[in-house]
DNA sequence: ATACTTATGTGCTGTATCGTACATACATCA
DNA sequence: TGATGTATGTACGATACAGCACATAAGTAT
């Protein structure tokens, strides 16, 4: 059940090759993750640097009238905190621990210097930031055009993709905060979904049973999401070999 | 009527240090931006970057059934193809004029060699794409909240700053693509603030009458962002000023 | 002027979601 | 075992917006 804890377990640390990984090794910690821990707040100073191994952070805005919307999920294939080597330090939302867990942490400082040698892990940062800022487009073009039935498979469909697993524990209430609707209109699709088979529903535990089915009925939104991030990291070693070759 | 242009009147280029900017000079085409023209298509690749000087341009995603939304807006504060720098070459959606004008051109591997010099450029660019990052989180935010009415008052906002001016040129239904909406609810929306006196609208031109009333109107998705614009790119509305007054 | 195209305005019905209120089920612990 | 808090289910009117049909108005071409 306590699988050791290995920093290699987050992809854009495993992609580094080992020069630069054992550079890092020293200064990552090992850090819980708890349920609804706050990892920043909007406008707050970036401490750290979160690299998820086995947790989802979620990023979400929340409106001056309490209301919120979640903006991006982050696991295991990325990193939490792009703000501190983009050059502006915060971001105007917050970081919050969506699936309990475990990450890595690095100092941001460390941070700031490892990226400005100028080498694979800054050309890793920075795909995976354009698939952040995918996801994020996509997150608004959902909200614009879909269906709570259809965001919420989406949501489903991200979240495991990043826990590489078939059940997460979960309310109602906590996803609706994240997808920005009421928490009954999740009662709702959720209820939809439990009938047709696809999930199993009970209390905070959500566990997938038909995941074609899911993807059968989700908006594009989740394969556009999903193929733009295997194309921008694909599996890993081999973009990290690219990187270092491909750039004269 | 042939202003002089320069690429100055784009404030990434503007920031440059002599040095950098003398060195992309050369390799700076002006271009003319005709209303509607398509930069990419997404998954398209990018041959240049733009530098928009007087012109805006619009990234917006088109879904399968042909409804759109859009993802961002970007002017003379900033640069369209930022893939081109990030790593990813190209990106799930379109880039396309929204309003007619000009832009500098750079070809895509001139700009990633600049790039790569680590230099200013570089910085400007992250923290731009940093705020283009904000910009795309606040939509999704507001295309999940907020209303018609207060979706185009931002949508307003944002354009006229870009454009450092009062009055732009588009019609309804360009604009209920871009929000993603009707253009029926357009067409109601706009006549609200028309008879609030806050905007003359007539066939395809749009002035601001009362800006400091649209702003009592909008929702808070538009000083988030432009906050964060002032904030990560500080010289904006200093130029923005010279431009404005360069018009009358 | 005339016809024609394009932009805008209005009205109707249908529907997804909201806001609210309340009922039921499950889980934990005294 | 029962008490209590929390998670989930259900119901109903209000509303914002979609989808559609059509009317009017402002330019443009003949």
């Amino acid at each position: 059940m306590t699988e050791p804890h290995n920093p290699r377990q987050n992809h854009l640390l495993n992609a580094l090759p080992s020069i630069e990984f054992e550079r890092l090794l020293p200064h990552l910690e090992l850090t819980t993750m708890p349920l609804g821990n706050v990892l920043y707040e909007s406008g707050g100073k970036l401490n750290y640097v979160y690299f998820p191994t086995n947790c989802i952070i979620s990023l979400l805005y929340v409106m001056e009238n309490g209301a919120s919307a979640e903006i991006a999920v982050v696991g295991n294939e990325g990193i939490v905190g792009v703000a501190l080597f983009m050059g502006g330090q915060t971001m105007p939302n917050r970081a919050v621990v969506q699936s309990a867990g475990h990450a890595y942490r690095l100092r941001g400082a460390l941070m700031q210097h490892e990226f400005d040698r100028y080498g694979v892990l800054m050309r890793l940062l920075l795909r995976y930031t354009q698939a952040l800022i995918t996801q994020m487009a996509q997150t608004a073009v959902c909200n614009r055009h879909h269906s709570v039935d259809q965001q919420l498979c989406r949501w489903l469909l991200l979240s495991l993709d990043r826990l590489s697993a078939d059940e997460l524990t979960m309310t109602q209430v906590l996803i609706a905060n994240m997808l920005g609707v009421r928490r009954e209109g999740v009662t709702e699709a959720a209820g939809k979904l439990q009938k047709a088979g696809l999930i199993d529903y009970r209390r905070g535990h959500i566990k997938v049973l038909d995941r074609p089915g899911l993807e059968a009925r989700v908006c594009e939104c989740y394969q556009v999401v999903k193929t733009e991030f295997d194309r921008l990291l694909p599996d890993i070693s081999g973009v990290a070999r690219d990187l270092a070759v491909n750039r004269e």
